[in-house]
DNA sequence: TAATTAATACTCTAACTGAGCATAATGAGG
DNA sequence: CCTCATTATGCTCAGTTAGAGTATTAATTA
């Protein structure tokens, strides 16, 4: 049950990465061939780990170190967008946060707002009128399409989790899912028999948006239960600047009073003493994170009634 | 920045798996040669997918379906325990829940509670014994040792982060970390210069403990934000079956009725009508799962101060 | 019949969450 | 100088949730 691995005929190991920055309320991510693809090569044989691989490779492309990586997902289809069938291509694909972009306006590789990717993804302004305008009622005909009743059902059930109403029930982290549910429904250029039409938002090629929308939803999610954010904030801000850097994350509007007291409860900055008066208003003061706190933060939060132990 | 990935010298896939069950109120792992390995082969070329060809190799095996697979972890460390250093072994290790548990008393492969593993882990009935007894005072050395006062300081805050203060702070779902930690400090086997006298708990070779000890953290944090213990339960159940089953993983304590009513609240089961008499006490109503739920609960919580879209 | 075991129904309190009001401190424009 | 727009910050409030405990019901076993 247990032989030893035989080598597989013909396999090649690819690290695809996620790079992500912030700038202007924007959240970026680093892209190449004027957007289209994600930045990814092969795995340099002399490194020891892959993580070690991916660091000095980007490292070496944005002069930057990479702050924080995670890995996000290993793809190994046969018939794998981009593949071409004979040879087996292992793509393991890692999220990155970097604080610095790279040299402004740069052209390849480029920082662009995930936004472009995803413009159904920003409801910072309030729910993303591409939903209830264009997503929705293009994903009305390929429900009725479903074939039995059940699976009608089903497929109807899926667009309402995914998207909900449109205008108020809306789960941020569902990044994945809704990309997957217009894949599936040909409303984007990738899928194998796309509409005529698709809906808005820039494809990229082979799975890279998939792979781009994978890391996504992993940060959105990861930002509830632990301050990730921190790498991707310079090393002194204001406390408004942290919360929209947080809404460009979630892409969702925060009240901005109780994120002051859930940052201020969680004591994960201290003030400089300084303050800034960048801004029109009152100056705000600067705050530094507290990065000691970030170890003993590996506490989450529990969803299950637990008791105190006996 | 993007050459066209070359094939690497040579690369063998090779499959983990950590399968789980549940039986008698233990969580069981799918184990090999005398409990020491994980299941795991060669990544088989005709499959198009690798869960469809994770799938088809356990079924293979354990002649039951495979309820729910999530991919795990990807390792491709040149120096991985029981590598040779010669070929690159890429590990892809994935989860996976079944109901149903082979022949019982088989001896290969063969169902192992997962606690023999960890036996660290098990706080069902208080505090385990074990840590503030053997652990805490073994990392006492290690955390002195640590050379600069820094050091130091960084070692005992891991330490206590991971295990608290053996009797009353503990986050059941950082398995990873407390086995990394006694990895790191010596404490196991399986270590690089492992102390004359190890820590309780069986190992496991290569990575493989280190591999389970992921899968159990993994499956703990899921069950808070998805009913996935679903899969290991028997069509019908009582509440307090489904309860020890859930605390069977979590590896602690609930509150009864907090419990049921958290259960009741979501939905998630619905009465089949008949109720059981074979504990002792008053007959218990059974339960069957509603399946249709698990759609719906796609929607996590968030611990960010959203407010509502504008 | 009494003791034991388990199921189930409520209650209570502290903490947390989403929301909003009020006030303070600054620069811009008249 | 005065007013207004803008941002920062302090505080309150109601609804919900989480952890814990009390009480009652319904069966089995000694």
């Amino acid at each position: 049950m247990t032989p030893p691995p035989a080598p597989s005929d013909a396999v090649a190991i690819e690290l695809n990465a996620v790079l992500v920055a912030l700038t202007a309320n924007q959240p970026l991510v680093l892209t190449l061939e004027d957007g289209t693809l994600l930045p990814s090569g092969p795995f340099a044989t002399e490194h020891p780990t892959l993580q070690s691989g991916l660091r000095a490779w980007v490292e070496r492309q944005t002069h930057h170190p990479l702050g924080y990586v995670e890995q996000l997902y290993t793809f190994a289809d046969r018939n794998r967008p981009g593949s071409d069938g004979r040879q087996r291509i292992v793509s393991i694909s890692y999220l990155g946060l970097t604080r610095e972009r790279l040299s402004a306006g740069a052209r390849d590789p480029e920082w662009r707002s995930w936004y472009r990717y995803f413009p159904w993804e920003d409801w910072r302004t309030g729910p993303a009128p591409l939903i209830a305008e264009t997503i929705l009622p293009r994903l009305g005909p390929w429900v009725d399409a479903g074939g039995d009743a059940g699976n009608r059902r089903e497929r109807q059930q899926r667009v309402e989790v995914s998207f909900g109403d449109g205008r108020e029930t809306w789960n941020e982290d569902l990044v994945l899912q809704r990309y997957e549910l217009l894949y599936e429904a040909g409303l984007v250029p990738e899928a194998k028999h796309p509409a005529a039409d698709p809906v808005p938002g820039m494809p990229m090629r082979h799975d890279h948006r998939r792979i781009l929308a994978t890391g996504i939803a992993r940060l959105r999610a990861k930002i509830k239960y632990r301050p990730v954010f921190f790498e991707l904030m310079p090393p002194e801000f204001t406390l408004l600047q942290l919360q929209r850097a947080v809404e460009a994350l979630a892409g969702r509007p925060m009240h901005k009073q109780n994120f002051r007291r859930l940052i201020d409860q969680q004591g994960l900055v201290e003030p400089t003493g300084a303050s800034t008066t960048e801004a029109r208003g009152r100056p705000a003061k600067l705050f530094r994170f507290r990065r000691e706190v970030v170890l003993e933060r590996a506490a989450a939060g529990s969803k299950l009634p637990l008791s105190r132990p006996i």
